[in-house]
DNA sequence: GGTGTTTGGATAGTGGCACTTACCAAGGAG
DNA sequence: CTCCTTGGTAAGTGCCACTATCCAAACACC
C-alpha cells in the first residue's frame, strides 16, 4: 500500500499522513526506492488509533508519541507498557500545593481512598496523574463553595470502580498480548469520552423524567 | 474590590481579567469614574467559575462565553437555561454520515437507547451532542476493530444513569434558584473530569490487584 | 526514449487560541 | 506639581495541528 492509498483508506489527508511520519506517530513505511514506499494494514492500524487519539480522545501529538513509544516499547513487560502508556496520557497544570483549597481537596482525596479501601492507589498519590486530576477537580469545587466531602464521592467512586472492572474483564477477554498493550491504550482513550457521553445522555434523559422538557 | 484586588484573590493575573472582560466572561466592574470600577463578591465568583471551566473543563473561550450567556438569560425558565447552557458545552467534529463505522454506529446507539428505555433520550437524537459524541467513540471503537455492542453497553450507561441520578439529587438540595443554574454548569463542567479521574484511579487499583505493582 | 504524472520527503507557512506585553490618558497621593 | 496607580486598548507571543509549496527521483505510456 502507498501512502495515497493509506490515505484514502484511512480518510486522513496525505499531507497529515506525512506529518504524522515526521513527528514519529506512525513506522516509516518499507522503502521500496527513492520516491516510494510500502505500508501495510499494521500502519492502518496504527494510523487509526493514532487518530482516535488526537480526535476522539483530544491528545496532543506529543504526547500520543510518548504513548505510542510505551507501547512499542519491547524491553517491558504487559502490564508495565500498559501501565506506563497510561501514565503518560494526562497532563494537566499541576495542583498549587500552597492552596488552601488544595490541601483541603487532597486531605478529602486521601480520606476518600482510605473509605474505599484502595490500598494500592493509596501508595500513587504522590505520583499519580489520576489522582492530581481529582485534586484539582475537587479544589474547584471547593473555591466555587461546594463542599463535595466523601458523602457524595464515595458513591461515584464506587460507581466508577464497577465500570473500570468491567474494562480490565473486556481487556481480558482480548486475544492476542501484543494486541492488549494496545487494546489498553484504546479503551483508556476512547471509553472515557464514551463515558463521559452516556453521562450526559442519562443526564438528559433524567432531568427530561423530572422537569418535562420545557 | 479593584482589578487588582480581585487578581490577587483569585490568583488571577490582571492582565487574563481584562482579557476576559474584553471577551465578555467576566461582566464590567461599576465604573467609579474614567480610570476606576469596582468589582464585588458576585464577580470573585464568577471569576472562578469561569477559571474552573477554562482550567479544568478544557472548555474554550468562546464556548464559555456562550455557556454563561445562556446562565445569564434570564427570559427563560430554569430548566431551558440549565439545558440550553449545557447543550451549548461540547463540539467535536460532526460524525461523518456517510462512513460506514458511523452508520453502524448510529444503529448501535439507538439500540442502546431502546434497550434502556430513555424514551426522551430516544427523541433528542438528531440535536443532542452527547448522542453524537457517543456515536463518534463508538465508530473510532469500530475502525479499530473493537465491537462494542449493546453487551458492553448497557452496563455502563446503568453505570452512568446511576451518576446522572446523583447528579440531579445533588442540584436539588441546593439552595437559591438563582445558584441552581450555575451549579448545574460547574457541576456538567467539573464532575465529569472527576469522574474521569476517578475511573483511572479505580483501574489503577484493580490493575494493582490483578497483576501487582510489578 | 522522451514526456508527463506520481511518489515521498523537506521546508516554510497558516490559522486558531489563550494569553501577555507595551502603551496610554485619567486620577489620586504626597 | 510630580509621581505612581488605575483600567482600557492594540499589538505581539508561543504553541499547536496541520497544510501548501517545492523538489528530484521514479514509473507509465506512447
Amino acid at each position: 500500500m502507498r501512502l495515497a492509498q493509506l490515505s484514502e483508506r484511512s480518510g486522513v489527508s496525505a499531507a497529515t499522513i506525512k506529518y504524522y511520519l515526521r513527528e514519529g506517530l506512525l513506522p516509516p513505511g518499507r522503502q521500496v526506492n527513492a520516491t516510494t514506499a510500502e505500508y501495510d494494514e499494521e500502519h492502518l492500524r496504527r494510523l487509526r488509533l493514532v487518530r482516535a487519539m488526537i480526535q476522539v480522545g483530544r491528545i496532543p501529538v506529543a504526547t500520543v508519541r510518548e504513548v505510542l513509544g510505551h507501547v512499542d516499547d519491547d524491553s517491558l513487560g504487559r502490564t508495565i507498557r500498559v501501565g506506563a502508556a497510561l501514565w503518560a496520557l494526562p497532563q494537566l497544570p499541576e495542583p498549587d500545593e500552597d492552596d488552601e483549597y488544595v490541601r483541603a481537596a487532597h486531605r478529602e482525596a486521601d480520606a476518600l481512598l482510605d473509605a474505599l479501601g484502595w490500598e494500592n492507589a493509596k501508595q500513587l498519590t504522590t505520583i499519580s496523574p489520576a489522582y492530581r486530576r481529582l485534586v484539582v477537580a475537587l479544589a474547584a469545587f471547593r473555591r466555587l463553595g461546594y463542599d463535595w466531602d466523601a458523602e457524595l464521592l464515595l458513591p461515584r467512586a464506587k460507581l466508577m470502580y464497577q465500570a473500570a472492572v468491567a474494562d480490565l474483564d473486556f481487556l481480558e477477554t482480548h486475544p492476542s498480548e501484543e494486541e492488549k498493550v494496545e487494546a489498553a491504550v484504546a479503551s483508556a482513550v476512547l471509553v472515557e469520552p464514551m463515558l463521559q457521553a452516556l453521562h450526559r445522555l442519562a443526564q438528559e434523559e433524567e432531568t427530561a423524567r423530572r422537569y418535562g422538557f420545557g
